[in-house]
RNA sequence: GGCAGGUUGCCCGAGCGGCCAAUGGGAGCGGACUGUAAAUCCGUCGGCUUAGCCUUCGUAGGUUCGAAUCCUACACCUGCCA
C-alpha cells in the first residue's frame, strides 16, 4: 500500500482519477475535518454492472479506506426514468424488469466497500425509497421550482437531443431525480461529496445547488474521467463487440481476465492505476519494466490478474491464469494431464457434439459458440482461422476421428489467435 | 387537430420500379507483421441442405411480369402551426 500519510486527493489526483470537482482546497479542508460522507449512484440499465461502473466504485472504496463514509445508492428510481445521452430516447423497462435489475446491482456493490459499526461503514440506499411515493405536486413544488429550465437548456447533452431527435419530458427531469437524491442523502446521512464520471457532472452539481439554495448546505462535486482506451473508444466493450459484466454468468471469469490481458500497452499502465490498488512505487516498477521488456506484457498480466482478484476472488483468479497458460502456453496440449486440460477448458466457452454423428469443423465451431453460424464458421475455415488441438484445419469437410480426441474425450477448438473452447465428444 | 419531412443491415448513412442481400464509412471478425499489444496492409462482414434457395429496407395490405423504391391505411419520430 502507498504510504498512509499521502492525502487521499494527492493519491486520486496521481492515478488519473479527478476529473472536475467544485472548489478543491475546500473539499479537502472537509476531508481533513474527519470522516466525510460520500456517495456514488448506479442506475439499473441491465442487469448488471460493466467494467466502466467499476472506476467510481473502487473510488467510494479509496475514500473508505482513507476514512470515510461510502455510500453505495441503487438507481431504483433514476434506472425508471433514464439519464439522457446523445445518441437518443431510452425504451424505457417495466418496473419489475428494473426492480430485478435493481437488486442484483445493489448486491454487486456490496461486495466492494466494508459495513461495519464504525464511522466509517458503508451505508447501502436505493433512491426508490424516497422518489417511490413522491408526489407530483410536492416533487414540482419543493424541487422543481429550484430549477431554471434556462440552464437546463444550456447542458451540452441537452443541446445535443434537441438538435438531433429531441428529448421527452421524462429524461429531460431526470437531472431533478438525481439532484433530490443528493438533498435526501445529505438531510439523512449528511452526505456531502458526490462522485460520478464525467457525464455525471451535471447532475451532481445540480444536486449540491439543491442544497444550497434549500438547505443553505455546502457539498462537493468530484468527477472521474470517463474511461476510453487510447483511441477514445469507450471503454469496456469486449472484443465481441458487448459489455464486459460484472455477472460471471453474463462474462465468465476468463473472458473477464482475456479482456485485460489483451488491452494495449497504452491502456495497460492507465487501467492499473485507476483498478487496482497497487501503490505508485510497484505501478512506476511495472511502467519500468514494460519499457524495458514490452512483449513481456508484464503490466497487461498484473492489470488482468490484479482485475480478476477484485472482481472474482482468488480461488477464480488461479483457474483461469491455469486455464490461460495451459491453453496459450507453449506445451502441446496432448501433454497436458486431463486434469489440468478439463479444468482450463471448463473457464472457456465448452460444447458437445456425438462422434457418431461425424462432426465436422463447421459443426465443433458452432457447437462451442466459436461461430454463431455455420456460415461464420465456413468463413473461419476458408480466412484461416479455423484450428483443433493447435492444428489449422483449412478444409471445411474436414471431421472428428476417434485419434483426435485428447484423454478419449476433449477437443480444444480455436478460431484466430485468442478465442479458443472446448468440444466434448460423446461416444 | 392541421401541414411538412422522416423510419434501410450492430451504428452512421446511400439507394427512389428490374443489374439490390442492397454503394460508402465506422465497429466487429480472420490473415500477414509482432508480443494473446499498437500502427499498417489484405480479406471478410443476413441465414441455409450454398452454381441454388429462404428471410430482410417501420407494420399491414395493394398496384405491377417484377417494389427498399409506386399507392392506401396504421404506428412511431422530427419540425412548423393551432
Amino acid at each position: 500500500m502507498c504510504s498512509v500519510s499521502e492525502h487521499i486527493l494527492d493519491e486520486l489526483s496521481w492515478r488519473g482519477l479527478i476529473a472536475q470537482s467544485t472548489d478543491i482546497d475546500a473539499l479537502r479542508e472537509s476531508l481533513d475535518k474527519g470522516p466525510l460522507t460520500l456517495y456514488a449512484g448506479f442506475d439499473p440499465t441491465a442487469p448488471s454492472l460493466h467494467a466502466g461502473h467499476m472506476v467510481p466504485l473502487l473510488l467510494l472504496r479509496r475514500f473508505q479506506k482513507a476514512g470515510h463514509r461510502p455510500i453505495v445508492l441503487a438507481g431504483g428510481a433514476t434506472g425508471m426514468i433514464g439519464d439522457p445521452r446523445d445518441v437518443g430516447e431510452r425504451s424505457l423497462h417495466s418496473a419489475d424488469v428494473v426492480g430485478e435489475w435493481a437488486g442484483r446491482i445493489r448486491g454487486q456493490l456490496e461486495r466492494f466497500v466494508e459495513f461495519d459499526d464504525s464511522p466509517t461503514g458503508a451505508i447501502v440506499e436505493n433512491n426508490l425509497d424516497w422518489t417511490g411515493n413522491l408526489s407530483v405536486l410536492d416533487f414540482l413544488r419543493d424541487v422543481g421550482k429550484h430549477f431554471s429550465v434556462n440552464v437546463m437548456l444550456g447542458r451540452e447533452t441537452i443541446k445535443r437531443r434537441l438538435d438531433g431527435e429531441g428529448i421527452s419530458y421524462t429524461e429531460f427531469s431526470y437531472l431533478l431525480l438525481q439532484s433530490h437524491d443528493y438533498l435526501q442523502l445529505f438531510r439523512k446521512h449528511g452526505c456531502s461529496l458526490q462522485i460520478g464520471g464525467s457525464d455525471q457532472w451535471g447532475n451532481i452539481v445540480g444536486g449540491a445547488e439543491l442544497i444550497r439554495r434549500t438547505d443553505g448546505g455546502h457539498a462537493h462535486a468530484l468527477t472521474v474521467p470517463l474511461v476510453t482506451d487510447s483511441e477514445g473508444r469507450k471503454f469496456g466493450k469486449s472484443t465481441g463487440g458487448g459489455n464486459v459484466w460484472l455477472d460471471p454468468e453474463m462474462t465468465s471469469p476468463y473472458a473477464w481476465y482475456q479482456y485485460f490481458i489483451n488491452v494495449g500497452d497504452a491502456d495497460a499502465l492507465t487501467y492499473l492505476r485507476m483498478f487496482t490498488f497497487l501503490s505508485r512505487e510497484e505501478i512506476d516498477e511495472i511502467t519500468k519494466q514494460t519499457e524495458e521488456a514490452p512483449h513481456l506484457r508484464t503490466a497487461q498480466k498484473r492489470l488482468a490478474e490484479e482485475f480478476t482478484n477484485l472482481v472474482h476472488g482468488e480461488q477464480a483468479t488461479q483457474q483461469v491464469q491455469l486455464a490461460s497458460q495451459a491453453l496459450f502456453g507453449r506445451a502441446e496440449l496432448s501433454e497436458l494431464d486431463e486434469g489440468t486440460l478439463t479444468a482450463a477448458l471448463s473457464e472457456t466457452q465448452t460444447g458437445q457434439v456425438k462422434l457418431s454423428d461425424a462432426p465436422t469443423i463447421v459443426d465443433l465451431l458452432v457447437s462451442c459458440g466459436l461461430a454463431d453460424s455455420k456460415g461464420a464458421a465456413r468463413r473461419t475455415v476458408k480466412e484461416g482461422g479455423a484450428y483443433v488441438n493447435n492444428s489449422k484445419i483449412a478444409d471445411e469437410t474436414w471431421s472428428v476421428q476417434s485419434e483426435n480426441l485428447l484423454h478419449g474425450r476433449w477437443l480444444v477448438v480455436r478460431r484466430g489467435k485468442r478465442h479458443t473452447a472446448g468440444v466434448e465428444v460423446l461416444r
